[in-house]
RNA sequence: GCCCCCAUCGUCUAGUGGCCUAGGACAUCGCCCUCUCACGGCGAAGACAGGGGUUCAAAUCCCCUUGGGGGUACCA
């Protein structure tokens, strides 16, 4: 068997979808399960939306993803250009040769009359199609209309009878009626560029493409294509459609829903193992016990005949919580590594970062790394380790910095703290049960007000730990301070 | 309008005629751990869209209805 060869295609409009990274990640686990090749191509015939900007960060994506590819921009390979846009005489040629082997013609129907047609059809209960009336145009006919100023298209001389079957690997057999669903679809527009369904065709063809894995929205256009591929004498590949990604209201995933590109995930914190173990699970799935696959595992697994049918909803807290998952398992220097640039562009790492400050860090890391989500959170849960300018959240200062006996437990911490040999638990804890008795409360009574003061929140690692990470230093400070803000509010 | 695809807990899914009083994961709720929040552990609730067939037997096969999605462009 010959080797597999697939195609990723986006046209670069903007940044890259999630569903376009499923769908490039489906195209990418096939190629490696099969040892084939996966290639990356540029869509980019639609000039007035495409960018090279937005070129760059479809790349950019699929790099943070990891989705390397074996050819396309920056690779090269045997069968480029890999831009549609350097691909034009190509296109040209196939037309041509359509041209001259009788399946295909120029029309001169106008975006106006062509409307119009479709409008009474649809008004008459048919489906919509070109009625081939510049089929068998005369000489003089054609020249009328060049005369009167018209630009040509170039459409496909479709098949008039029988049905086109397209051999889908996820849907199987699906059959379209020849007469009522191909009809003499525009190949090249007036502008002298390729329309989609047939500059795919001669694309994958001469890329040698053997498998044709894309959304659901295609299924529709590949008896069109199919055609193409045989009246150009071109071996027709496999397709597999995988299903759409919706959002939470069932409708196709777009902005609109919140965020949906990979551009803003990577901003976000999300770890590129997680997203890519998210995306294969939506449309593919493997057993009733496995959730959590590593890339490898994904790669050994992955199969077309698994994926789903129906279409799925994209779930965010699903993604979170598996980056949750992906975080923990990173080892302390590999949790830093993905901190460090957030903690930079916030402030609370400089750019050099001394030996002992990431040995803090990676101390502080420890202690986060089970209350992290998102990478991008390290920022907030980490600040007070950083910065002795933490905000009080004054709704927590009010609810427990404001009961009885608030100044004197702070006053007993701060001098067991003071006195303690050494900031632990083991030094600590005795001291701070004497306080229990002393007062005749419960740890929690103890525990919260410390924290509140130390941190400016109620929420934090254990307070031993909190405690040994400030040093005796910062923990009296603050104290001290907080001690000071609650006077001057008149909160004590 | 016409055509195509799809249909299991709120969500992602397992299930390919008997193993299903339908399994797992996220989310939800409760309990445990506990100085808070996480993590972790235990448990609860929660689905075969509806109707007809076929069969000894149907979540699984067929048909219809309903619902959702997509296509129908000189967008890709």
């Amino acid at each position: 068997m010959s080797t597999v060869r697939v195609r990723f295609a986006p046209s670069p409009t903007g940044d890259l979808h999630v569903g376009g990274a499923r769908t490039a990640l489906f195209n990418w686990l096939f190629a490696r399960h099969h040892g084939g090749v996966f290639v990356l191509r540029i869509e980019d015939t639609d000039a007035a939306r495409s960018t090279e900007a937005a070129t760059q960060v479809i790349l950019d994506a699929l790099e943070y993803l990891k989705l390397e590819w074996d050819e396309g921009p920056g690779k090269g390979g045997d069968f480029g250009p890999y831009y549609q846009s350097q691909r034009l005489d190509l296109y040209k040629q196939y037309a041509d040769r359509l041209l001259e082997i009788g399946r295909a013609y120029h029309c001169y129907c106008t975006p106006e009359e062509l409307d119009q047609r479709r409008q009474e059809q649809i008004k008459a209960g048919q489906s919509t199609r070109y009625d081939g009336r510049c089929r068998h145009l005369t000489d003089e006919e054609r020249q009328a209309f060049e005369a009167e100023g018209r630009v040509p298209v170039i459409r496909f001389k479709s098949l008039e009878e029988g049905e086109t079957k397209v051999e889908d690997l996820v849907r199987g057999t699906v059959i379209f009626d020849n007469v009522t669903q191909v009809d003499d679809f525009v190949i090249f527009k007036s502008d002298g560029m390729p329309t989609y369904n047939f500059a795919v065709v001669v694309d994958d063809a001469l890329m040698k493409i053997t498998h044709v894995i894309r959304g659901d929205d295609h299924l529709s256009n590949t008896p069109k294509q199919i055609q193409i591929y045989e009246a150009l004498g071109f071996a027709v590949p496999k397709f597999a459609h995988i299903p759409m990604i919706l959002g939470p209201d069932k409708s196709l995933l777009s902005k609109r829903h919140g965020a949906t590109s990979v551009t803003q995930f990577y901003e976000e914190g999300y770890l590129a193992e997680a997203m890519v173990n998210y995306l294969a699970l939506l449309g593919w799935g493997y057993d009733d016990s496995q959730t959590i696959f590593s890339i490898p595992e994904l790669i050994e697994k992955f199969s077309l005949e698994r994926v789903s049918k129906n279409p799925a909803v994209f779930d965010k807290q699903k993604l979170e919580w598996m980056n949750g998952v992906y975080i923990r398992e990173l080892t302390l220097e590999g949790l830093y590594e993905v901190c460090l640039p957030f903690c930079q562009k916030a402030g609370l790492l400089p750019e050099e970062v001394s030996p002992e400050l990431k040995d803090y860090t990676l101390r502080v890391l420890e202690q986060l790394q089970s209350r992290l989500k998102l990478v991008a959170d390290v920022v907030d849960l980490a600040r007070y380790f950083y910065r002795d300018d933490y905000e009080y959240n004054m709704e927590v200062v009010q609810k427990i910095l404001t009961k009885p006996q608030t100044e004197e437990i702070l006053g007993y911490v701060h001098a067991a703290v003071k006195d303690a040999p050494k900031l632990d638990e083991e030094h600590l804890k005795p001291q701070f049960q004497e306080g229990l008795k002393k007062f005749g409360i419960k740890m929690g009574d103890l525990i919260q007000p410390v924290r509140v003061a130390l941190t400016g929140t109620n929420v934090s690692p254990g307070i031993y730990d909190v405690l040994e990470l400030l040093g005796r230093e910062r923990v009296l400070a603050r104290i001290e301070h907080t001690l000071e803000m609650l006077k001057e509010k008149e909160l004590i």
